[in-house]
DNA sequence: TATGAATGAGGCTTCATTCAT
DNA sequence: AATGAATGAAGCCTCATTCAT
């Protein structure tokens, strides 16, 4: 009889060694992952690569977050977050309207610089089409008050008499994040192409300058602009 | 054109039907490639899926192309030659430089709209950190012309005197690359999260009519200027 | 019974309230795990999925059944008996012969159509070639008894010289339940094949008619058989 | 920079050095499938040992059957076929009714008894609920033509006043079947559980007459049979 | 020039099982 | 008695690429 033939059985026998730490072992993947899809893509990304980064296994990363998309999915979730969170520190409301613009551009243009993993992710997902984010109630949230920000200073302009009147700030805060996140995303390109690093030295200390004053040209009357 | 003199050679008796078109079969593997690049990135196309689209068999890309890697550098060395030739029609030497500055953001931003996918291979190539176009001289020569266009008008407005001195013409075009090229790579992720689609409509003309105001307010000087 | 007597013992200070029952627990594990595995089959069935419809941990899976081939093991034990338990209703020891026949066949083909997951159980053990069933002393001595009860009634109906001398019991009870065994574990095919459900309405009316008649009209004498 | 991270190259290289004969491979690979399937079941069958078993590649399997439901389907229907196809060879429209329908039960039965892969791909399919019988329609078409053998006969049978009048073809088709597919689909457990191989030697010599014997008591009239 | 057949390597995911508490 | 966290091994499938014709 050839009938000897059984379920299989794993060999495994293998078992676990690590300390139980539900929330450090998701956070470790999520941050490795993030750092591997931010690099190489949602497709270009390697489960297996990033396991081998972690401290757990392969398995764990099914464990916690499903698949591959599901891990992608929070790595971006992730990444909006730690960008949002920073801006809380900004503090500009006692500054005079101009100046708390530039200010605010400022600090826009040098945390998206700072954060190149985040841009990268933005970029990542629209090559997506954005499907992911979609897919995700937590990031609109974090994002629409981004708007605030920049509309509390344009009010305070306005009523001051320093800003032209009738500007929408939501293009406000496009305007800038169009500089801002240009300025890291398409650095690799930009540069190579005109043999002219944009993301570093003089030069990014001059396209800050022009971004900032961009801006502040655009919104401000122009009886309030030195040339 | 050339194509007509192709002569349709059959195999003496009764073989194959297809035309021997080298060029043709070349161009017919590049343009599907390239819609597959630009829809999936490079790791996220599928060699199998652009030979099932081409009118020939697989076998076909290595020949022409060599591997995945060969064929996205032709895809995205293509792409860049595309966008730079459309540019030869603007004709604006005539004209008054603030008009003629607007004329040529206004043509950017529609051109950008208008070339989404090239727009997209642009992103895909930074996702890579801009190796393949390294690899490149042909986009490099493409391109650096790029900056003459915006350099002549900048020198007219500058000795008419209505242009602010001191500005750098390559600076100049990472402002109108920036502002153009965001509102189409950033389309997706933008639009969704704040529930407004910049990329059509009112929105659409909205940032573009910005576009333009915000780059004239940036190079010409304040007296010029009507808030 | 013995589970009025549970003594429902809470840890000490406010700790877990679950009902320390281990008999109750394996009950229930067998209970989901037999239900799967004749839905499934053996390497079909997940351990994972039967331990979510548990009350229980998977981790009392391997306390109580050791792994997966003696989880099965339980469970293809139980089916046998449950079913045998069943039979002990039947009283047809005053009917004269060829009804008390009769009744036992009605009997069997009923109680099999009402007990397809045991089927399942035993068509999926024949797939895995009786191997199981052959490490199990318990299955044997439940079913050979399930002969008696046909060769009881073969003796009455040959002393009454009502029933052809000559046949074996063992043979009568392989004809039974071939008949009875096939219109449950041949129903999908056989069904979908012809379009005919013959496991229910008054097709499997007819079929249980047909299967006592055909077992009579085997043993019955031929004179005391109408056409 | 760490951006010399690239789009992984496969390193592949190797290359086929088989006979290119599609048929020939299909063939190869259904030949082996069907084998570990009617062996294993759909669950229990792994692709990779059909693949080792195979003279192509794991590839192949992939190539020609898209998945393993795919090639489960198709050694599904090629079980089918091949059964039918057997069938052919009976010739009995010459033989008297009973004489005839005595010849076809005995070969249904030798014919099952000796085509075991076929029996357990049929229990496989069961256990299935036919789900992918379902999606198959040249098994359907194969089947159907079964009948007018077994109803041919009858009405012979019914002409020439030898058998009973108001019998169901089909439903005398579905009792040769039971009693022909259960001695070779429960012979494992059946055995093993009475210690008697019904699958051998005597015993199943003895099955295969009473098979005979009882269809034909039952479909003729009793005046014609011989206790 | 052009193709269909074939493949090794690796990719994602699942599975039964064990560990730490 | 009971659990959630963790895992090695293997399972199915896909991919870029090459061979034979």
């Amino acid at each position: 009889m050839a009938a000897e033939k059984v379920v299989r059985k794993r060999k495994s026998e293998g078992g676990a060694t690590r300390a139980q730490d539900p929330e450090g072992t998701r956070r470790n993947i999520l941050e490795i992952a993030s750092k591997e899809f931010a690099l190489n893509g949602l497709s270009g990304a390697r489960i297996d690569e990033i396991a081998a980064a972690t401290r757990f296994s392969k398995r764990m990363i099914y464990y916690y977050f499903g698949d591959k998309e599901g891990l992608y999915r929070h790595a971006l979730e992730n990444a909006y977050r730690e960008m949002r969170q920073g801006e809380g520190a900004l503090d500009i409301d006692d500054l005079p309207p101009i100046e708390a613009l530039a200010r605010l551009v400022e600090f826009t243009f040098d945390h998206h610089h700072l954060h190149e993993e985040f841009i990268r992710m933005v970029m990542i997902e629209n090559i997506h089409h954005g499907q992911y984010l979609a897919q995700s109630d937590v990031i609109r949230d974090l994002n629409v008050t981004a708007i605030d920000h920049i509309a509390r200073i344009y009010t305070r302009g306005v009523a001051d008499g320093v800003f032209r009147e009738g500007l929408d700030p939501f293009e406000l805060h496009w305007h800038v994040s169009a500089l801002c996140f240009f300025n890291v995303s398409n650095r690799a390109t930009f540069s190579k192409i005109f043999g002219r690093d944009i993301g570093s030295g003089e030069q990014l200390a001059k396209l800050r300058h022009n971004t900032v004053e961009s801006i502040v040209r655009f919104v401000a009357k122009a009886q309030h602009l030195k040339d």
